[in-house]
RNA sequence: UCCUCUGUAGCUCAGUCGGUAGAGCGGGUGGCUGUUAACCACUAGGUCGGCGGUUCGAGUCCGUCCGGAGGAGCCA
């Protein structure tokens, strides 16, 4: 597709330039001797306004054609638009329909559907202007965090997608195999891995994290940013069995760094965002959530409150609020808990950190009190946690008592575990769901709504 | 996986006490207007998710299966 693109007509000085732009008819409005045509492209979310005046070569042939989501190239003159609605418009001199969309058939008319109905339609989706919006604030919001990382000297690195290990502990996962399922090898009863593809048995990746280490202990900050699977049979506006994920993993940085990072981090692409997909997301706060740009504004603008956890439980005994979870040290925090923190008691973005190791990963540093650990969750209002990170453990001795601890096998975690026997150094990471970013920014209920084509527990239709 | 709700025209929905179905939008036709959520008139669309049962009679009641949504758990 040739420019120049709608996007940038519309910015254009109408001086009867001659101009030829191709598109999808959204609407056609006629009148006796010429037609209205709105032309999308989906360079942006406006329109170009075309006049076809009934002189035009063809015209009695072509217009009755010229129907919702059909296909053309126009040439014509760009001329100042005399009504209020748009600066400029295109006086067609000359049409070519290249694709029909016959409207007794095409379903995406000019009115409103359901986000649900349109699941249903997910190759014509990206025609409507949410979805057109969504697909372009992706698109930017992953080029800012590469730039983010990139500006920073972070090296990207590309962390398998099928892996051996069946003990990243993060969640159930998917079997790659191309043992036959029909007569599988067994050896005693057991299934014969050797004799699957890998001679071992792999899955698909619920993390880049381990792999990310071994990166960052060699080229000091690096950053993942890829799909991630997980098996589990979720079926809520907030989890996907595919999705991207975000993971940075920084050297000779502890918490304090990490925090400092995330934040900064957050701040950068959302100031991005709004200074560079305005229309979108002025889109978003009118017709889907009208707080989405005076938070992520808030956030901005804000200093982060940074909190250790045994404080936050204090915070939350204080409170009147009748939590349906009631709360106690050694909880694991329930999104009411975090709710009420981020909108009623700070109304702004909370780092909580200091957990108590029981209800954290295993490789997260154990702090002296030998009760804690040093995890960071980045709680924002509306949305709750929005990316989860700690201080890795360091200490080689202390790493294996936790896995041991967790019931896990160090001889899974060999190479892993090398990492502290050899120049080890302090280091600290965190991870975030791209699309749950992508839904808080743009305040999308489902995240089925925010990925092109979902795929869910029982639900792989595209 | 559990709980709740839901399935009627292309889409969004209404349908009373069980008596063979309606609206808006969208589509078609005609009219009108520098229109822009266009407007006005007319018009065509339905195996009421599938199967079974109760009944003289089921969109409506019962059973079951399938699909969809929301919540919980788990998590990103």
């Amino acid at each position: 597709m040739k420019g120049p693109f709608i996007k940038d007509i519309l910015k254009m000085n109408p001086d009867n330039k001659e101009i030829s732009v191709c598109g999808w008819i959204r609407t056609k409005r006629d009148s006796k001797s010429f037609s209205f045509i709105e032309l999308n492209d989906g360079s942006c979310m406006s329109n170009l306004q075309i006049i076809i005046d009934s002189s035009v070569k063809g015209y009695n042939e072509f217009i009755n054609k010229l129907t919702t989501g059909s296909s053309v190239k126009i040439d014509g003159k760009l001329v100042k638009s005399p009504a209020k609605e748009q600066n400029v418009e295109l006086h067609a001199e000359n049409v070519t329909l290249y694709g029909e969309a016959d409207p007794e058939k095409y379903v995406l008319q000019k009115k409103r559907h359901t986000f649900e109905y349109l699941r249903t339609i997910a190759h014509l989706r990206p025609r409507t202007n949410t979805f057109s919006a969504i697909a372009r604030v992706r698109s930017a919001m992953s080029f800012y965090i590469h730039r983010f990382f990139q500006e920073k000297g972070f090296v990207y690195v590309h962390t398998p997608i099928i892996t051996s290990s069946d003990c990243e502990g993060a969640g159930a996962m998917f079997q790659v195999t191309t043992l036959p399922l029909e007569n599988i090898p067994k050896t005693n009863g057991k299934i014969n891995f050797e004799e699957d593809f890998f001679g071992k048995k792999s899955s698909l990746t619920v993390s880049g994290q381990l792999e990310g280490e071994t990166y960052a202990c060699a080229l000091g900050n690096i950053y993942t940013f890829g799909p991630t699977f997980r098996a589990e049979h979720s079926n809520t506006t907030r989890h996907l069995a595919e999705f991207w994920m975000i993971e940075p993993e920084m050297t000779f940085c502890d918490i304090n760094g990490n925090m400092d990072a995330a934040e900064e981090f957050l701040k950068y692409i959302f100031k991005n965002l709004l200074e560079n997909c305005r229309e979108d997301m002025d889109f978003f706060n009118t017709r889907i959530d009208n707080t989405i740009i005076a938070n992520l504004e808030s956030i901005i603008n804000e200093e982060f409150v940074r909190l250790k956890y045994t404080e936050a439980i204090k915070e939350l005994e204080k409170s009147k609020v009748a939590f349906e979870f009631p709360v106690k040290w050694g909880i694991d925090l329930q999104s009411e808990h975090e709710k009420y923190l981020t909108e009623q008691v700070f109304k702004k973005p909370v780092i909580l950190t200091d957990y108590p190791k029981e209800i954290k990963a295993f490789y997260m540093k154990l702090n002296e009190d030998d009760k804690t650990v040093r995890a960071m969750d980045v709680l924002v209002p509306r949305l709750g946690e929005i990316i989860g990170g700690s201080e890795r453990e360091d200490n080689e001795q202390k790493l294996v008592k936790r896995i041991k601890q967790m019931n896990l096998n160090p001889e899974d975690y060999w190479w892993y575990l090398e990492l502290r026997r050899y120049g080890s150094v302090p280091h600290s990471g965190f991870g975030l769901g791209f699309e749950r970013l992508i839904q808080f920014v743009t305040g999308m209920q489902n995240i089925r709504d925010v990925i092109p084509f979902p795929r869910a527990f029982k639900s792989i239709d595209f």
